[in-house]
DNA sequence: ACATAAAATGACAGCGCAATCATCTTTATT
DNA sequence: AATAAAGATGATTGCGCTGTCATTTTATGT
């Protein structure tokens, strides 16, 4: 025999609401989804009823139905990484108050990874996309272009988004902090960085543009390691720079993490900052400001990019092609603190 | 007339698959959820329609029909903390190569945002729950009690869980730090918090009880605001000690960030650290330990939380009640370093 | 060889909701 | 007052999968 809805589960549905209120489970629905459609009168007796009865709507029946999920989506390299937990910050601060739900993928700096993640991502029917990077492999590229919802890539300015993109440019940014070491009257400048991805390898091309031109590079001064960043990795990486390089006035960090290792081995050697030793951090988390000396940053919007993807995305589900900045550079910021200012 | 299901998505299904292989449906299903039952013949032939149409399931489909979701909730109080950075990363590591997802809530150290997302995410049918408080709402409470899945409350040891909990004796722990230091012959012992949230208000209490039996405690010591916590919001507590205890001849703090804005304010009033102040940390996050002079702290197993609360979720969901200690500590740490090192 | 148990497979119904299209009111228009 | 247009509501159907139970096939023991 049929059971009644609620026999199994004890959990109230549209029909149980429906009844309630003495409509159509279908005008429950409405209610619920746009109740702007809805006469006053049925409205009230219908969210009378749904409080009375203590209705949730089950989320897997109405993507089944409408073959679209409140999900979005969010794939990040890292999530040790201060950067995106910034940005993380901004994507949850971005969602909140609306009806959607982030689900966050780590592909862990692998484009393998990141194509299983999308393709297990698109297969739950996301409301949206935020992915932080522009190095797909062809496939995922692929999957993304034919992606039934939108797309938006993170962090770097975009020749080659798929749909839409919120970054800045970081190669610019590079050459800003190269530049300001340069004006500080450093010239035997040296480059930190760890976990050398795509991005990280572009930086670090910029930087040797840049100091190429300026007639102050010297390879000897570019120490780079595949493993993660972290503080410890910057004393090493730092450690390691002064026994290869001891010349060596200034460095360039690829982020905070490595900046603050690199103050901290000058420290530690009695090596005075920044008359001696200049310092230029990457991406400003607040710990680098609070720094004595307070370490000099290349500024990155990382929580305005979380927050941006969000209202794009948000944006464009709400009304297709609504968006027209589709490709949004949100700008760097060039901040002098002590540990290059020297007079 | 019916259409073919493949007609609008372009996306295959299970009859399609189950017509491809020459099988029916149901035997689809189950090649894909438990191999084991199906004959190896039945099995390849499956297995080779799926890879030859490409096909993937539905999990809003499979939701609807199994009551169950692949989606693991985890409820945190934010997303700024470092702590629960790297219990995230636990937790996703915990869920690498399972077929789990993980959703999570911030609801941002406010208990009424917290049992309305107890109850959002009771309505997706998770397969548990994981959730980093023990000061739920009675509504709150109530409705985990009465979850119809695995929950896990982390972070505290539990004299009041609702399920399991794994987690460490944070008042121990505090006062752990509060003997080192007591021990380190430091007499004149302040404290910092920032955040004062339950679990830092049951923190400090137990660092007064302590040093009140110690003999040691004042109250114009202790330095706490509602405000978050960062490195900058350590170096103001601890200015703010100095000026109203200049007597203070070290500082208990209750995480890491303040620790470094702790050492970083002495550094700046060049007030040597540990001959003239110890600072003892909570936490350990790894920049700790890099810092110019290292920092001491009791260190918390967040990382090893997250793992835990996983498993144990993960073998009470594959086998309701088996897991067997429902309640696991995993201690704490005492590290001593050099910021509390007088000899 | 036969009976019996166990393994493998399938038929069918239904999960709870929303799309579609049809129907019925109400309001505006001439 | 007649008609059109807009607004509100409902009946039906199916989304893609899994639970249940019945049926068929294969293995096991005597």
């Amino acid at each position: 025999m049929a059971r009644k809805s609620t026999d199994r589960s004890g959990r109230p549905t549209l029909v149980d609401v429906a009844k309630e209120a003495g409509v159509s489970a279908i005008t429950v629905s409405r209610t619920i989804r746009s109740p702007e459609i809805v006469s006053a009168a049925a409205r009230q007796k219908v969210e009378a009823a749904i409080r009375k009865l203590g209705y949730t709507p089950d989320p897997a029946a109405s993507a089944l139905a409408s073959h679209s999920t409140s999900t979005i989506g969010l794939l990040v390299p890292s999530l040790t990484n201060n950067v995106f937990s910034d940005v993380l910050r901004g994507v949850y601060d971005g969602v909140e108050g609306t009806r959607y739900f982030v689900q966050i993928g780590n592909y862990r700096y692998s484009a393998l990874e990141e194509e299983g993640l999308i393709r297990n991502f698109l297969s739950q029917r996301p409301a949206g996309l935020v992915i932080s990077s522009m190095d797909q492999t062809p496939a995922a590229r692929a999957l993304l272009e034919s992606a039934p919802c939108p797309v938006v890539q993170i962090m770097e300015i975009a020749d080659r988004a798929v749909d839409m993109s919120v970054g800045f440019d970081q190669l610019a940014a590079v050459r800003a902090g190269a530049r300001h070491l340069f004006d500080c009257g450093y010239r035997r400048p040296g480059f930190l960085s760890a976990r050398m991805d795509p991005r990280a390898q572009r930086r670090l091309a910029a930087f040797r543009d840049f100091n190429e031109a300026a007639g102050v590079l010297d390879d000897r001064r570019i120490m780079t390691t595949p493993q993660p960043s972290s503080v410890g990795m910057g004393r090493l990486l730092m450690e390691q720079l002064l026994s290869r390089a001891p010349e060596t006035d200034a460095v360039m960090c690829n982020n905070d993490d490595l900046a603050v290792g690199a103050l901290m081995e000058a420290k530690r050697r009695n090596i005075p900052v920044p008359s001696m030793l200049g310092i230029c951090s990457f991406n400003d988390i607040e710990m680098v400001r609070q720094m004595v000396p307070s370490l000099t940053a290349v500024a990155s919007p990382r929580r305005e990019i979380g927050v941006r993807a969000i209202a794009m995305l948000l944006a464009e589900i709400a009304e297709p092609g609504s968006v027209a900045d589709r490709h949004v550079d949100l700008g760097y910021q060039m901040i002098a603190r002590e540990s290059t200012s020297r007079r």
